[in-house]
RNA sequence: GGGCUCGUAGCUCAGUUGGCUAGAGCGUUACGUUGACAUCGUAAAGGUCACCCGUUCGAGUCGGGUCGGGCCCACCA
């Protein structure tokens, strides 16, 4: 039975019925969906967003996109599953949570202790994830529920466990020392973009570490130097040639140092002297020198920021002390060379602005670079790199191939211990020097828990796969239920930002534990920015609420306002403007099909879809072949990930031809019901992917069944006959001229109504419309010789003809004009003309480029030529 | 410093491997409608496609350079 629609769409009475009515008919998971057995997989599975926050218009822009994808898969018979959950976000929200205990209570995560802080981010993290989730549904997402995972909770956290065991008893993971960003004042390790860098006016002192040495370096830091073991230059400095390589023992402020001069690209000849001082465990860059090059490496600084026992005098003094009392020495003895002012960059701690020191630390470490029996040989970076390389793996836009591949390139060891309570433990026990890794502790005694965290994108890093079940889904190698049928996933969209963060890891993880790549496809969006082109972020307070907005104009608008102008890759901006006038379209469409849905019996509406009604009049055939070729390019749109050119697509059907001409033509024109029908099923099916509630809503007035799993209709054979019609062009560019034409001519006169025109014109009735325009003759005789013919009608007859009716009807076009007209179209012809020839005549073009390039190219050429013939009648040459 | 990217109408952006008179939405103006439509329709105005050079029969599109935004990475010891 059909239902009556009310005047106005309202979002708001229809969108959460809806989603109930999806959610509970199980389709979502894609276990129920009646497939054959051999149906293709469609998986995404949802970036997992931060539990620190709600979500963003970012995050709606993504949901956007995937349930476009989905949902477009679903209804083609697709086995498609978008899987949902959230990310720990361990760094990000245990400093939440520090921030909002110290505001509320003034304690710090120290005076709670690990047992009770934890609980209170477990609390936190659950009214987060509640909101986050109720954010999702109201978007109208598609995700199947019964699979939601969260990158902690328990089969995740065996996941990680055992992830790390297989590493480390692969000789992946091993501990080892490096230098970290150590805050001395928060007493943490810091991730390197939690580092905030600080202009800041600074002395660069140039000495000689003793009078027996023969370089002198340049450094801000002299207290450093007391742990200097090198001297690096750059091996093209000619100044320094003859002393790479050489040793020299030196009294340095009355430390002994042992000073090797080493050669390193890293040094720039023009900085100070050209010559750095190495100082292994107090720079990150003297460091990797001093592991290529074998050096010790000597402590200065420990963690507290204070100088360490063995420095005689300077032991025990704060970094800056040292300082003063390392140049005042340096100056006594008549070694300081030159102090100048300069400005330099000062690394600080993001959360207490003091200054950080770079420190040597045991941490864990996953080895990139080890070969791997598992990967034939390969290492994890180089599986990555292949992945990518040779294609299996593809990024839109292509461009990030290649920051991926730099980054990849240049990648070092990953470290992946961090120091912090909320995140997966690591299973690791000490009892002294011992080490053990597994678990559960070891029988014996005094075994002693590591205390650190994993980086959260370890646990992140797994999302393809632990969220299908591994490990119990993967036995022997061989991969089981879940695993078997959606990884690797087909599509990853995620933000552009998180590339190297998150992207990569994910590659080499899933090629660790798998062995196969965790996606096909890598689709990046760009971000949204607010109306003046800024970030959003909460201290501007620029951030827009998608609550608020799909509340004001629904979430079919907030939808495909974000779906709409957005290009992979680029950024984009909102503006409310937008999405009100997308809220202005979806009511249109809603009224579209009221229309229509008025103009019924239910009879008709049971009309299968898959039958092409047949096609009485020029304008029925127009619409027909406009609808097919619409749905044509968007399946191909769809497919190359090229969602806005899509909706625009479709858009411009659904308003300009649709609504504006075709609709109008059937108020004069009855009889078109079973066309009429076939239109608006189509054109809910094709619009549902993007606008899911009022299509469904729609769809609901007079269906059954759901939209939702409605499949495309086949008609793929009757498409090309359309679509090849020359007609279907001509009758709407004829329409329109003949309006104007009309318009023009009695633009004296009073004006007909010009819409009672464009219907009257095409059809049948167009007697009634030439009694009543007498002044129109050559149009009358224009569409009685139209009407007369046979089959589809020439596109070209038509232009001939409403040229004629033009002249006729305006008798104020300059003769001498148009011939001037035409004869620079007839020169410009020529030009292309014997431009293609000579194109097509070039053998290298023939050879290289593809067969329907080719023949493109021809029929444009045979297309411009009888242009030409035309053209050349008509000049009477 | 290295890399990427953008510059098209007043604003926000399209422009599908170079092709006929460069498009859309919003905004502006005029006229007409208000029995599918918080309206809607028809039209108008508005662009040296940032600039210069080159390749080509032909450049918004390809190459080189200049200017101006944005992003990423590295980082001055």
């Amino acid at each position: 039975m059909k239902k009556e629609l009310a005047k106005i769409y309202e979002p708001a009475l229809f969108e959460d019925n809806i989603y109930r009515l999806w959610e509970d008919s199980g389709f979502f998971n894609p276990d129920n969906l009646d497939l054959p057995a051999g149906a293709p997989s469609y998986t995404i599975v949802l970036p997992p967003p931060n539990i620190t926050a709600k979500l963003h218009l970012g995050h709606s822009a993504m949901l956007a996109i995937e349930d476009l994808m989905i949902r477009y898969h679903r209804q083609n018979s697709y086995r498609a599953l978008w899987l949902p959950g959230t990310d720990h976000a361990a760094i990000a929200t245990q400093n939440m949570v520090e921030k909002k205990i110290f505001s509320e209570t003034g304690k710090t995560r120290h005076d709670l202790g690990r047992k009770v802080f934890l609980e209170e981010v477990d609390k936190f993290v659950a009214e987060t994830q509640a909101t986050i989730l109720h954010q999702i549904r109201k978007m109208g997402a598609s995700l199947d529920w019964s699979r939601l995972a969260f990158t902690l909770d328990s089969p995740r956290q065996q996941a990680v466990q055992r992830m790390f065991l297989d590493m480390y008893n692969e000789g992946v993971i091993y501990r080892g020392e490096r230098i970290v960003n150590w805050c001395p004042r928060c007493h943490s390790t810091l991730a390197d973009d939690e580092v905030e860098y600080k202009e800041q006016s600074a002395f660069l002192y140039t000495f000689k570490y003793d009078p027996n040495f023969p370089i002198a370096i340049s450094t801000t830091r002299p207290e450093t130097k007391l742990g200097d073991t090198a001297v690096a230059v750059n091996p093209k400095d000619e100044r320094y040639q003859q002393y790479i390589g050489q040793e020299y023992e030196v009294n340095f402020c009355g430390q002994d140092l042992r000073i090797k001069i080493i050669a390193d690209y890293n040094v720039e000849m023009d900085f100070g002297t050209g010559a750095l001082g190495v100082t292994p465990a107090h720079s990150a860059v003297d460091w990797q020198m001093a592991e290529a090059q074998s050096l010790p490496k000597i402590k200065v600084i420990n963690e507290d920021g204070l100088i360490r026992e063995g420095f005689g005098e300077f032991s025990g003094l704060s970094v800056i002390a040292a300082r003063e009392k390392v140049v005042a020495s340096l100056r006594n003895q008549g070694l300081m060379i030159k102090e100048e002012e300069i400005v330099n960059n000062l690394s600080c701690c993001y959360r207490c602005d003091n200054p950080i020191e770079p420190l040597p630390s045991r941490q864990w470490f996953i080895a990139v670079d080890k070969p791997l029996a598992r990967l034939q040989g390969k290492s994890l970076k180089e599986a990555a790199i292949a992945a990518v390389r040779e294609g299996e793996i593809k990024f839109l836009p292509e461009r990030f191939n290649k920051r991926y591949l730099d980054w990849m390139e240049n990648l070092h060891d990953w470290c992946i211990s961090r120091q912090i309570w909320f995140g997966h433990s690591i299973p690791a026990w000490y009892r002294g020097e011992e080490i053990y890794v597994g678990e559960e502790a070891p029988a014996a005694e005094g075994w002693i828990k590591d205390n650190d965290t994993l980086d959260t994108w370890f646990s992140s890093g797994m999302w393809t796969f632990s969220t299908l079940g591994w490990p119990d889904n993967f036995k022997d190698g061989i991969k089981t239920g879940d695993l078997t049928r959606f990884h690797p996933t087909q599509v990853l969209e995620t933000g552009y930002e998180i590339l190297t963060l998150w992207v990569s890891r994910m590659v080499m993880m899933s090629f660790f534990a798998l062995g196969e790549k965790p996606f096909s496809q890598v689709y990046l969006h760009g971000t949204i920015l607010d109306k003046n082109g800024k970030k959003m972020s909460k201290s501007k307070g620029n951030g827009v609420d998608p609550l608020e907005v799909i509340a004001k104009y629904g979430a079919d608008a907030v939808r495909l306002s974000l779906l709409m102008g957005a290009t992979p890759g680029n950024d984009s901006r909102y503006s409310e403007e937008k999405i009100e006038s997308k809220r202005n379209f979806i009511n249109k469409l809603w009224n579209i099909s009221r229309f229509i849905l008025n103009n019924l019996d239910d009879e008709i509406l049971s009309t299968p879809i898959d039958v092409l009604p047949e096609a009485k009049s020029l304008s029925d055939n127009w619409i027909l072949g406009e609808l097919l070729s619409t749905r044509k390019t968007l399946a191909t749109s769809l497919s190359d990930f090229n969602f806005s050119f899509a909706a625009e697509t479709l858009y411009d059907f659904t308003w300009n031809k649709l609504a504006d001409w075709y609709l109008e033509t059937t108020k004069i024109e009855k009889g078109k019901e079973t066309i009429l029908v076939f239109i608006l099923k189509n054109l809910l099916i094709m619009w549902h992917p993007f606008i899911p509630y009022v299509t469904e809503a729609i769809w609901q007035s007079f269906n059954n069944t759901l939209l939702m799993v409605e499949p495309w209709p086949k008609l793929a054979n009757k498409l090309d006959y359309w679509i090849n019609n020359p007609g279907k062009e001509a009758d709407f560019s004829f329409v329109q001229e003949a309006i104007i034409a009309i318009r023009n001519a009695r633009s004296e006169n009073k004006v007909e109504p010009a819409r009672k025109l464009q219907a009257l014109v095409t059809g049948p009735k167009s007697e009634l419309l030439l009694s009543q325009a007498p002044l129109i003759k050559g149009l009358r005789t224009g569409i009685e010789s139209l009407l007369a013919t046979d089959g589809p009608p020439d596109g070209q007859a038509i232009k001939v003809v409403l040229r004629d009716v033009d002249i006729y009807l305006l008798g104020a076009v300059d003769p001498e004009k148009e011939k001037a007209r035409l004869r620079k179209e007839k020169e410009n012809l020529l030009n292309l003309i014997s431009g293609l020839r000579a194109h097509l005549e070039n053998q290298e073009f023939i050879d290289r480029a593809p067969a329907h390039i080719v023949q493109a190219e021809k029929d444009k050429l045979a297309r411009y030529e009888i242009e030409l013939e035309k053209i050349r009648a008509s000049l009477g040459v």
